[in-house]
DNA sequence: TTCATTTGACCAGA
DNA sequence: TCTGGTCAAATGAA
């Protein structure tokens, strides 16, 4: 009765782990990309002996770059666990433990429309490029923290249909970000109504339909909402970060406008969580991998 | 005054 | 009947 998740390679690999519907079986797709994760898995760790080699002694880049690498390596423990758990990803839990048993509580399927549904575990789950509005929240049972629910900005001006879930994981790493499981619902149609412009008028979208930073100048990333300018010294940072991200997509930098990238939002508020009471993230944790991709464009 | 968030109520699927 | 998802009135902030 469950359809089970199967894992996507987003056009322009925006999601760490993105999932649609699809038949039952496959095994040896799902073999294959297991395998494939298990190996970029490997990779990033020798990566990380020599990048830490290399910066050692640098401060907040080896820092920085430690806790990316740490990050990407959890993340692909954690694609490796829910495809291994094929049965019931929900269910499974990551190497660390940060999926939560949510769905544990009977995986029960509501108004769903059979949309395919993207997840994401991310430190970062409000600056995927958006501009969400919080509709509601709900506390879900057998989990710590309340399930908020959002939906995009431009859901009454341009119909976007767009929507995403976010709750934080019930133990999140000890000392480390806390993680959020973000989850998209429908894609956004409000980009393609009225394509960039209309979203941040002075960033152009480059052919692959991220970001085009260079035609202003700096960079720029969205934090709780706001559109924030980085210093030379924060350039650097993303740079670096953005060669990692490079080196660990390997081929795998495809073109094409798919809906995660998104845009810088422009706003006067975005979405803040819980209210917007919830404290700033910080320029490191809040690059998860879809920004790796607004920066890597920028090469 | 406008707009976003909060929160209890309602609806629908399992 | 239970639970997740959405609605909409109330509330607060800018």
């Amino acid at each position: 009765m469950q359809t089970q998740s199967r894992p996507i390679v987003n056009a322009n690999g925006g999601a760490a782990t993105c999932f649609e519907s699809a038949a039952e079986g496959d095994e040896q797709y799902y073999e294959a990309v297991v395998r494939e994760l298990a190996r970029g898995q490997e990779l990033t760790g020798e990566l990380q002996a020599e990048v830490l080699r290399v910066l050692r002694g640098q401060g907040q880049s080896e820092a920085t770059a430690a806790f990316i690498l740490r990050e990407v390596s959890r993340a692909f423990a954690v694609c490796i666990s829910i495809m291994g758990g094929s049965s019931s990803p929900a269910a499974t839990s990551p190497a660390d433990g940060t999926l939560p048993a949510a769905s544990g509580a009977g995986a029960r399927r509501a108004k769903d429309d059979g949309v395919p549904r993207k997840r994401t575990v991310t430190p970062s789950p409000y600056s995927d490029g958006y501009q969400w509005r919080k509709y509601g929240q709900k506390r879900i049972i057998g989990t710590k923290f309340p399930r908020c629910y959002y939906r995009c900005g431009y859901h009454r001006e341009r119909g976007c249909r767009a929507t995403k879930q976010v709750q934080e994981e019930q133990h999140s790493n000890a000392g480390g970000p806390r993680m959020y499981l973000v989850i998209y619902g429908h894609e956004h149609t409000c980009h393609r109504a009225s394509p960039t412009a209309a979203v941040e008028p002075d960033v152009a979208r480059s052919p692959t339909g991220l970001l085009d930073f260079s035609a202003v100048g700096l960079p720029r990333q969205q934090e709780q909402g706001g559109v924030v300018q980085l210093s030379k010294e924060e350039l650097e940072q993303q740079v670096l970060v953005s060669s990692l991200a490079c080196v660990l997509q390997g081929s795998q930098c495809y073109s094409g406008g798919g809906s995660q990238e998104g845009s810088s939002s422009q706003g006067r508020t975005g979405a803040g969580e819980d209210g917007g009471s919830a404290p700033a993230v910080p320029v490191e944790t809040s690059l998860d991998v879809m920004d790796y991709y607004d920066v890597t464009d920028t090469l």
